[in-house]
RNA sequence: GCGGCUGUAGCUCAGAGGGAGAGCACCACCUUGACACGGUGGGGGCCACAGGUUCGAUUCCUGUCAGCCGCACCA
């Protein structure tokens, strides 16, 4: 199930993370033979959508929505949604989700909206959605309520007035500090703290309200901080949610001095009309001239803004329409406690229990025009409210027809809460909800985790008496290079579309799900993406490698495990690995883990090794041996495409359609299994032996400047025949891979006078570099190594001498140590026996 | 105030109770018959700090410092 991105919106790196890591998981999950759906849509997106075009409107044709009128207005915005509806999910395509898009869905379809009425009547006859005046936020620019979540609260500086209010009987004055002095017009009472002496004697005298006649009670509520400003609080029920609390207490009167618009009204009498922040400054100077001011500090306090719009969000009495929270967080609740939902990272359980445990009743009814309207009808004969699945032309309290429909709209959330079920089909018995409801696992940001998940694990237990899902998954947020987030006003956000014309689909894919880990943000580098490419272009070219030396029509067996040499068996060994690893990985969510095991394998194992192998036997003489080596590669290469065909969908489906024999797209291919058979710890001793020896050789080549042209002889003492024989069996490869114009082995080498040594696991390798060698430098080099492997067998040595550590420590890690010491020790040894034979030398 | 995340190579970031890793950047060499979007070799880190648990801690626990993010009604 698709986190149904705005439908007019565009494409955004977050979307693009979010939508690959589902990918990825749908994509290896339907290798793996899983009946998968991966369900796509769009949401509203109410104030956004509505927003845009409305400003469309102004700027093309300067008309309001007001002037066009409700229903012509909201008909522009469906041509709207038509017209740009599919930009972004054209822009999915382009990443390549592999989503159904025969299921597509839209949160105001019809289905849905049918599905949006059921959820409305259900919960409003359970009593779990009422109407009631409340304090709210409210967003003076959108002009419409929001719910709690969609407030930012930032730290902001501001003054704090002190302000006198005088006795009523003229004996004496209260002050009291606050914030917002243009609310003083609606202030009702001034609350003192019950115990607090100095004010104990002026509950119940009444003081008068500055700038106007009003008298109003002193009145005693422990809500109030002795501590803070005055100790005396000014009592505003309309204008802020604490007072309203105090006034329900109260019993208080209610009255508002702001409009929805955000000016005062009469009861701000000279101040009429004014805006609240005109009235913040000016209501102050009046206060001054009256001599009402006191001192004025300077305070940092939290201030509510619109998430949307940024505005400065006012708390604001109004007729709203809430969802009553209490028992659907019990019950989300309850269900978290029996396990039901798994959190990847587990962090987030933490967050969204404590989010559950606090939540307040949400507010669903926005002023707007474009969304679900709420489906309640007033009477004007009765009062009596009326909500109903149909629309209705009755009152169905009185018969009345004189009824008329809400104004309002639900919040977005409220559609996309359904989103699991509604999208099913919900409330018919679908064979759909029976076959993929619940769903296993949904992927988003964490920013969302209580606008969304939340809801819709609420929902989806009241209304199916499940989880939606067993499993979120949550990641972060694309950030900016520079750490920062992006965004429109910073100018800092980058277009997926751009990066993908750039450097592919792939490439970005590639980019946002590697290298991460869960649960945590990830910045931005077109450095990676171009690393991506890079990582994608290399797989491009061993394919074209393989391609160019397989036979196109060859039927190639499956290797088989006997007839291989050490290079072959080892690279059969890394890959069941790999597939071990990765799909641990997967199924883990782990996604940068996968990813990183994949470009380890393919870059390390097999491109630089494996194929750098192979070019021997494929330009060699021994059929059989090509032929050998041909179906390892055209093995290893199949296995890796599909391993790594969620990651990048593109280049692998383009490289597998190359492939000898491969018929059906790689996409319905099946999702390698590690074989057993493969595994062969003997083939990768042998195979890490062989890659110190060369890994030796090559840097004293380096060290000495010996051009990589030039072909030098070679020889090599083994420990023992098991050496002797290991190497041997790769002597085309030392020969190639050193540069070697002569090559001895053998347990009995003479070390020539003149020659630099390595000293690598089982065997010294002789470079006579007469000419090129300079003693002094060799000594010089030989002792360096001679202290490395001194302090390292000292360093393990002293661990093993330690009697608690080889009866504490599990057997393997001892056992691993004494391995260690001893290869250490021979090490050593025969470095300084080289030591004193150039010592000896030397001399002579 | 409560909760969480982060601190590892010049940069961006993985990692894990037993010898510090990758990519990029850097230095040197290399047009070797897939790839210079490449190859080979190399330099570079008291894994923020201080305690504790442990035979053993960069990894687990506690605290400190620094940066960041949620949540919260202090006027």
């Amino acid at each position: 199930m698709m986190p149904p991105p705005n439908v007019t919106g565009v494409l955004h790196l977050g979307h693009a993370w979010d939508n690959t890591l589902q990918d990825i998981i749908v994509r290896f999950r339907r290798m793996q033979g899983f009946d998968v759906l991966w369900l796509p849509g769009t949401d509203h997106a109410g104030i956004a959508t509505q927003a845009r075009v409305e400003k469309a409107l102004r700027e093309e044709e300067g008309v309001s929505r007001h002037e066009l009128g409700r229903e012509a207005f909201v008909e522009r915005v469906w041509a709207w949604k038509r017209r740009y509806g599919q930009n972004i999910t054209e822009q999915l395509r382009a990443l390549g989700v592999s989503c159904d898009w025969s299921r597509e869905r839209f949160t105001m379809d019809e289905g849905l909206s049918r599905a949006v009425r059921e959820v409305f009547v259900r919960l409003f006859e359970k009593g779990l959605i009422y109407r009631g005046r409340r304090i709210i936020n409210w967003c003076p620019r959108c002009a419409t309520a929001l719910s709690d979540i969609e407030v930012e609260h930032r730290e902001v500086e501001g003054a704090l007035y002190h302000v006198r209010y005088p006795a009523a009987d003229g004996s004496g004055e209260l002050v009291v500090a606050t914030t917002r002095p243009e609310t003083m017009f609606a202030d009702v009472a001034v609350a003192v703290h019950p115990d607090d002496d100095r004010y104990r004697g002026w509950i119940g005298r009444r003081v008068r309200l500055p700038l106007t006649e009003r008298e109003i009670p002193v009145i005693a509520d422990a809500y109030v901080d002795p501590a803070f400003g005055t100790g005396c609080l000014k009592i505003t029920p309309a204008h802020d949610p604490n007072d309203f609390e105090v006034g329900q207490r109260h019993g208080l009167e209610m009255p508002q001095c702001i409009e929805a618009d955000g000016r005062l009204n009469e009861w701000a009498g000279p101040y009429q009309g004014l805006t609240c922040e005109e009235a913040r400054q000016r209501v102050p100077e009046g206060l001054a001239a009256g001599g009402f001011l006191g001192k004025r500090e300077s305070i940092v306090h939290a201030v509510g803004h619109c998430s949307r719009c940024d505005t400065v969000v006012e708390p604001f009495l109004s007729d709203q329409w809430f969802v009553r929270m209490e028992p659907l967080a019990q019950a989300a609740l309850a269900a978290l406690g029996r396990g039901e939902l798994r959190f990847v990272p587990e962090r987030f359980e933490k967050v969204f229990v404590h989010w559950l445990e606090n939540v307040r009743d949400w507010c669903i009814s926005r002023q707007l025009w474009w969304g679900h309207r709420i489906p309640a009808w007033y009477c004007g004969d009765c009062g009596g409210v009326t909500v109903a699945r149909e629309d209705v032309t009755t009152c169905g309290e009185c018969g009345s027809t004189d009824v008329r429909q809400d104004e309002d709209v639900l919040d977005t959330w409220f559609s996309s809460a359904l989103w699991p079920f509604s999208t099913m089909g919900w409330p018919d018995d679908t064979a759909d909800m029976l076959r993929y409801y619940p769903t296993n696992v949904l992927v988003t940001g964490y920013d969302i985790l209580f606008f969304w998940v939340a809801r819709m694990v609420f929902m989806g237990l009241e209304f199916t008496g499940r989880m939606p899902f067993r499993e979120v998954v949550l990641h972060g947020l694309v950030r900016a290079a520079d750490g920062r987030k992006m965004s429109k006003s910073l100018g800092n956000g980058v277009d997926p579309v751009e990066v993908i014309d750039r450097f592919g689909a792939d490439a970005l894919r590639f980019t946002l799900a590697n290298g991460t880990s869960p649960g945590n943000d990830q910045r931005f580098h077109w450095e990676r993406v171009e690393g991506s490419r890079h990582f994608i272009n290399k797989i491009w070219n061993a394919a074209r490698f393989v391609l160019m030396n397989v036979p196109a029509e060859a039927d190639l067996p499956e290797p088989e495990q006997v007839n291989l040499e050490v290079a072959d068996r080892w690279i059969l060994h890394r890959l069941a690995e790999t597939v071990r690893e990765v799909t641990g990985h997967l199924e883990r969510a782990d996604f940068g883990e996968a990813g990183r095991a994949l470009y380890d394998f393919a870059w390390d194992d097999f491109c630089d090794w494996y194929i750098e192998f192979s070019k021997l036997s494929l330009y060699g003489v021994d059929e059989r041996r090509r032929s050998l080596t041909q179906a390892v590669l055209v093995h290893v290469l199949d296995h890796l495409l599909r391993l790594l065909h969620p990651f990048v969908p593109f280049v692998t489906e383009g490289i597998w359609r190359h492939l000898p024999g491969r018929r059906q797209p790689l996409a319905v291919a099946d999702w390698p299994v590690a074989r057993p058979g493969h595994a062969d710890p003997h083939a990768v001793r042998q195979m890490n032996a062989v890659k110190e020896a060369i890994r030796a050789v090559r840097n004293i080549r380096s060290e000495r400047s010996v051009p990589p042209s030039k072909q030098v002889p070679m020889l090599i003492r083994c420990q023992d025949g098991e050496a002797e024989a290991l190497l041997e069996s790769v002597r085309p490869y030392l020969v190639r891979f050193c540069q070697l114009s002569d090559l001895t082995i053998g347990v009995d080498v003479q070390p020539p006078e003149l020659a630099v040594t390595a000293v690598v696991s089982g065997a010294e390798i002789f470079l006579p570099l007469a000419g090129l060698a300079d003693m002094q430098e060799e000594r010089a080099r030989l002792e360096r190594e001679r202290q490395r492997l001194a302090a390292e067998v000292e360093r393990v040595d002293k661990k093993l001498g330690n009697p608690q550590f080889v009866a504490k420590a599990p057997a393997e890690v001892v056992a691993a140590e004494r391995e260690k010491a001893a290869d250490y020790r021979a090490k050593l040894a025969a470095v300084e026996e080289r030591l004193a034979a150039l010592g000896k030398a030397d001399g002579a």
